[in-house]
DNA sequence: CTTTTATTTGACTACTTGGTCAAGAATGAA
DNA sequence: TTCATTCTTGACCAAGTAGTCAAATAAAAG
């Protein structure tokens, strides 16, 4: 056949994330991503037709990591309520302090806008799927009495969904983890019964 | 003494800082600016340095017409409920629905990351004095009852500015302003006695 | 009018960017 | 071995960037 390819481009993509990630779309130069992969930019063109490919072939894998470590943490909790903590919990990665990127999602919806199509439909899947499991934890919590009923399911969901957002932002502006936690705390004592 | 300027500075700051909060820091070109201000660059280097001093001064010009504005609102509004409104509606430009700029503040945080002192300096002055203002609403309103005293008047500012800035952020991303005020008034309807 | 001073103007520099090209290298099939 | 195919490599390109330079211009003071 053909000569075989020397990298792997599942590694490259997921070092291309990263480099996104810590950097924002525009900010990334192909040296920076040739730097992080030490794959010459013409061999990533052949797997990924262009920056913007790759851009949004790196969102799809965060999301789909995140998502799935979202629902792991989620089958290991009992309580809604503790199930909702752990979404506070895994939604920041404050882990190393010198390397503040917040969450590429939120970054990149505000870097883009809502111009870009395609962009923005990698956006709201990730954000939908969010509030969904977030729902359910409330509609769990509602059934046996612990979070209010006042509100919709929906609604809150919408609450807790928008505080994690701002959440996301406080990290990423620098603000420290307890600080966060602080009110991520705040915003599910107002939603319990 | 010397040829007097032709252009208006602050006119032309003002129209600096609309081009910046539309696309950005990095994003916007000097062509962007004196397409916008009508002045060549070198006019405009010779009031503000370059176009990082530019942006500091925009930042600072919008932060205090922010400002401004929301102490004007407040002011109008007797209870403290209603003022607490009032800030969120003002935190909410979408007035033209084609022209989604979010937030300068809260782009700009994002943009720069927590790396930038001065940048960041603007933003922390920005927040803090927002919160001041959303705290003293709070106070207002647990003196008299309207608002919960389960938690301290800090933690509720600290739950509604998030709040805000999440709004920002969906506002950014293009939610509806009706889909933002709706989200909002959860988080008011959750705080109140 | 002449001098002094600051503004305006557009050409220019040095650099970085995303993306392309073409030649060489490595592989398996025939 | 030869061939077809794909990967790799580094040179290259056109466009765009922030910022600089120097000459021309305009106003006011002497």
């Amino acid at each position: 056949m053909s000569r075989p390819r020397e990298f792997d481009a599942d590694l490259a993509l997921h070092q291309c994330m990263e480099v996104f990630w810590t950097k924002g779309f525009h900010a990334t130069s192909y040296e920076d991503l040739t730097r992080s992969t030490q794959v010459k930019k013409q061999s990533l063109y052949g797997v990924f037709k262009n920056k913007r490919e790759l851009f949004l072939k790196s969102l799809a894998l965060y999301r789909e990591e995140n998502l799935s470590i979202l629902e792991k943490r989620i089958a290991n909790e009992t309580s809604p309520v503790r199930q909702l903590e752990a979404i506070c919990e895994t939604a920041l990665y404050a882990d190393d302090e010198a390397r503040i990127r917040g969450c590429l999602i939120i970054n990149t919806s505000l870097e883009f806008g809502s111009g870009d199509e395609d962009i923005n439909r990698e956006i709201i899947q990730m954000m939908q799927r969010t509030e969904t499991m977030i729902e359910q934890a409330i509609r769990g919590g509602q059934a046996e009495g612990t979070i209010t009923s006042r509100l919709s399911s929906r609604e809150l969901a919408l609450h807790l969904s928008n505080a994690i957002n701002g959440a996301k932002m406080m990290e990423k502006s620098g603000a420290s983890r307890e600080e966060i936690l602080g009110v991520l705390r705040t915003s599910i004592a107002l939603i319990q019964a």
